[in-house]
Order: C-alpha cells, then sequence, then structure tokens
DNA sequence: ATTATATGCTTGTACATGCAAGTATTAATG
DNA sequence: CATTAATACTTGCATGTACAAGCATATAAT
C-alpha cells in the first residue's frame, strides 16, 4: 500500500468531500423533477417552514455564508417560489402560493433521495453515518 | 422539532456537504504554509508516488472529473511542480525536482490538519468516521 | 485499407460557494 | 446630538468542480 493510499482513504477532508460530491450527484438526480437543485430544496423548505426568515438565520441553520443565500434566494425570487420584504436592516424572505403549490412535490423528491442512498448503504449504515457526520460537523 | 430539522440533521446529503465544507476550510487553513489549496496537494503526492500517472488514472483515484484533473494539473504545471508529456493518446505527469523539493512540507501540512481535527473530533471519532465515509464513497 | 467506433484528454460554459469590500441601518459612546 | 462602532445584507471577484462538446489517437469492422 502506497503512502497516498493512506493519505486518501484516512484522510477525512479527502473521504468526506469524495462522499459529498457523489452524494450532491444523486440528489441532483432526485430533484430534477422538479427542476431545482437540492441546496435550493432546503431553502425553499426553510423559508416555508419559517415565514420572514431572514437571510443570516438562513445562514446558520444551512451553514452557508450570507452572501450564498443572498445568491441563492434572488434565483427563487426570480422563480416567484419566495419574495423579500425589507424592514429596517433586516431583510425577510416570505413563501409565495407557487412554493406552497410545489411542496408536496419537493418532499417527494427528498423521500426518493433516502431513499436511493438507503438502498445502496443500508438503512442502518446510513443512519449511523449521518448522525456521526451531523456531530462532528456540529463540532468544527 | 420543525420538520426542516429533521430533514437537514437526517439528510446524508445535507451533513456531508456541510461537514464538507467545513472541513475544507480547515484544510485551507492547514495547507496554507505552502501557498496551495489541499486538493492540489493530493494530485502531487499521488504524481510524486506514481510518475507517469495519466488523467484518468488520477480522476479514479481523486475521484473527480479528468476535466477537472486537467485544469489543477495546469496551475502545478504553471508553477514548475509537475510536467507533462503526451505518448499517443495518453498524457503523463511527471514530478519535478521543484516538486521533490516541497514534499516534506507538504506532508508536514498534512500532519497538522490531521492533528487539528483529531484534536476537535477526537481520534477515535474521527478514525470511525473516516473508515465509514470511505467505504460509503466507495459504494455510491 | 478505409471507414466506423471507442478511448483519452482538453476546452467552453455554467454553477455553488466563500471571502473581501461596499452600503445601509442600528447601537454605543463621547 | 454627533460621531464612531457594530450589525445585516449585497456585490465583485476568485475558485473548484462537472457536463457537454470537441479533438486526437487507437481499435474494430467491413
Amino acid at each position: 500500500m502506497k503512502k497516498s493510499d493512506k493519505y486518501l482513504s484516512k484522510c477525512l477532508y479527502f473521504t468526506s468531500n469524495a462522499l459529498a460530491r457523489k452524494l450532491t450527484k444523486l440528489a441532483e438526480q432526485a430533484f430534477t423533477p422538479i427542476g431545482l437543485s437540492p441546496s435550493y430544496a432546503f431553502l425553499l423548505l426553510l423559508i416555508h417552514e419559517n415565514p420572514k426568515i431572514t437571510p443570516s438565520g438562513l445562514s446558520k441553520q444551512l451553514d452557508l455564508d450570507p452572501s450564498t443565500i443572498t445568491r441563492l434566494a434572488d434565483k427563487m425570487i426570480l422563480r416567484s417560489l419566495i419574495t423579500k420584504e425589507k424592514k429596517g436592516k433586516m431583510m425577510h424572505f416570505l413563501p409565495t402560493e407557487d412554493l406552497t403549490m410545489l411542496l408536496p412535490d419537493l418532499e417527494k423528491c427528498w423521500y426518493d433521495l433516502k431513499e436511493k442512498y438507503d438502498k445502496i448503504l443500508g438503512v442502518e449504515s446510513a443512519d449511523v453515518l449521518v448522525e456521526l457526520t451531523f456531530e462532528a460537523s456540529k463540532k468544527i
């Protein structure tokens, strides 16, 4: 076994990025029916469940830079799935009717995604992995 | 607990992407001493240990698209850390003297990175996580 | 041997993302 | 009250990455 194999297969940075890329591909497939990539789906779900949520609020929950939220949200506004309202220095996002109508389809995509990787990894393994990954992510 | 929390914290796509982003940031810090981001470090290590390796070979080992390898490698050529040679339709990458000289520093960055996340997560937890992540990634 | 197909790499383009800097609003301090 | 500092968001720019299409070479089929 070469040194490089050890570096790769034993490096959390590398393995987690590789896994993330593959899951992203899987997720993108799962979400094609609604024509949105998965990041947007999360964003939309959060806005739907937390109307008036701010960019910084979304930033914290999604672990994304505020500027990234702005860009993602702008595209969703163009698609009339959300709106935004400025109150002082705060910006609030609001779901539209279109989003409400889309929601069931959106949730279906999620189930499909979960089904996909559960099938590949086994439900128990997937559950363990997601739990550990979540905990690790919180710590870093 | 809102539905969205479940969707986020229990979604492997989301958690693994969040973790990967955070580890990438950590890794970028660890590799600043040599002025390279971590993807390049992996690439260089593989080329150093497998002289004459091809883009497709690197693509498989790094789980990156061949076109991505081309771009990464091009930048390393500009920095005189590798060279490339065409033989038929195959392209071969070769380490330069500069790379050989850089290698010890490069490996040091790795150890620092591992130390960093081992400290945060605990060595055992990190080991378990990397193993599970690696296995999952192989399956998908 | 010529044409067709497959393989390997590179280039054009697009995208999610982060950081640094800018703008606008609120809070704090003198 | 005026000035300074802090907060919230957005914009400019850079980067790693993938996909699709293109080009070059090798292999297969007729």
